[in-house]
DNA sequence: CAAGGCATCAGACGTGAGGGGGAGGAACGG
DNA sequence: CCGTTCCTCCCCCTCACGTCTGATGCCTTG
């Protein structure tokens, strides 16, 4: 029986990548691609992939509200999350979201293969080395403790206007919200990312693909 | 007359899907593949391309100082810069540093090929979009007037520790200067990237790949 | 129902950041 | 040799930011 894949990224290039390094394999059928988070759904609810390979960061919706949809609807559908940078604390956000796997970019062929075939019989796969990060962050003694909670709803949105260099008075404008509450915001993310200004919280968020990249100009 | 390419990146998903891109044209042979911006200087060396894809964000060396030392010592190559955002400003960059052409990662498989055609000629490429972004720029009433020069080294180093969250005093300490000369170059940065604050120059610097990704942990 | 989490807002306080203006020395190219 | 650019440093001023403390209404969950 093979497995079959569906691609979500919107970079033909990444696409293309993991095409070709899952060609070889006889098990393995890509079923799909998609360019975007509601491309993905769509195309999901359609294909009915076994496994999903999802980039983080999409133009239209990001790949981790995408995750939470999918599994919504399908929970017996693995998604495997596909990213740029290696950061423990975002990997604790797609496991909350319903991701079955966490692979870096410059992911070996092997191990995607592999970590395909795990997700696929109801396994879980996460680098070794995004492995060790997340359990010494887990480890009570850390420094790392105020972090153990996610952003809420709100916070992720707030936080994106903080990555895209928007000011307090700026975010409390555009959400119509008292500039104090934007703070009181502002305040709860730097202490759950266990950061100390925006400026980290921004770099974080932009690292870790929450933002779209914006064509300024 | 066969292309002789080299691919550098350090993801191996990209140079994957690039030399599956490259596979179909037959005037055009991967001679090479590196890992970082040193790597790539010494493959250069052994292999005498005639037209490099360079990633920008590298481990060990940047894309742009991998380009500036490739162009020194042998000037015929052509370098492509591959990049994952359109930043009209940071195109500047590359094109200081000697890229012949300017691509994103979104690149479709033909205007690659394309890309590497041109510049292997002695031509030159970049995405329509990003040449409209420059021309934009480079129009005398546009607001954008100051930005006309790039950053100094100094001031790139600089950026590139706001980049990591560092405040002012921190940076002077790291480079054992006075806050107050921190602070001069964190102003003509601000000035030369037309934003206006450390956020938004921090912001700038990682969707660029100026900083690396930092293991945090 | 009570408890807790979330979103909202407020005042007040210290300080880091950004803007303005200036200034001297080193290095480099015309 | 002189102009320009770059790097360095200084002062002053203003305000946005981050921290604290505290309060209210709502919704979910046990």
């Amino acid at each position: 029986m093979t497995i079959r894949v569906l691609l979500v990224d919107d970079h033909e290039l990444v696409r293309q990548g993991v095409a070709s390094m899952l060609a070889k394999a006889e098990d393995l059928t890509v079923v799909g691609e998609a360019k975007t988070g509601r491309e993905a759904i769509e195309t999901a609810r359609k294909e009915l992939p076994d496994v999903v390979l999802m980039d983080v960061r999409m133009p239209d919706m990001d790949g981790l509200e995408a995750t939470r949809r999918i599994k919504e609807e399908r929970s017996r559908t693995a998604v495997i999350m596909v990213t740029m940078h290696d950061n423990p604390a975002y990997l604790r956000e797609a496991v909350r979201a319903g991701a079955a796997g966490y692979l870096l970019k410059d992911v070996s062929k092997d191990d995607l293969v592999d970590a395909i075939r795990q997700v696929a019989t109801g396994g879980a796969f996460i680098e070794s080395q995004m492995l060790k990060g997340m359990l010494s962050e887990m480890k009570p003694g850390s420094t790392t403790s105020p972090a153990a909670r996610s952003l809420t709803k709100r916070e992720r949105e707030i936080l994106a206007l903080v990555a895209e260099g928007l000011s307090n008075r700026e975010i409390a404008d555009k959400l119509v919200l008292s500039p104090e509450t934007v703070k009181s915001h502002v305040a709860a993310i730097l202490e759950k990312l266990n950061v100390s200004d925006r400026t980290q919280a921004a770099i974080y968020a932009v690292r870790n693909g929450l933002v779209e990249s914006s064509t300024a100009t």
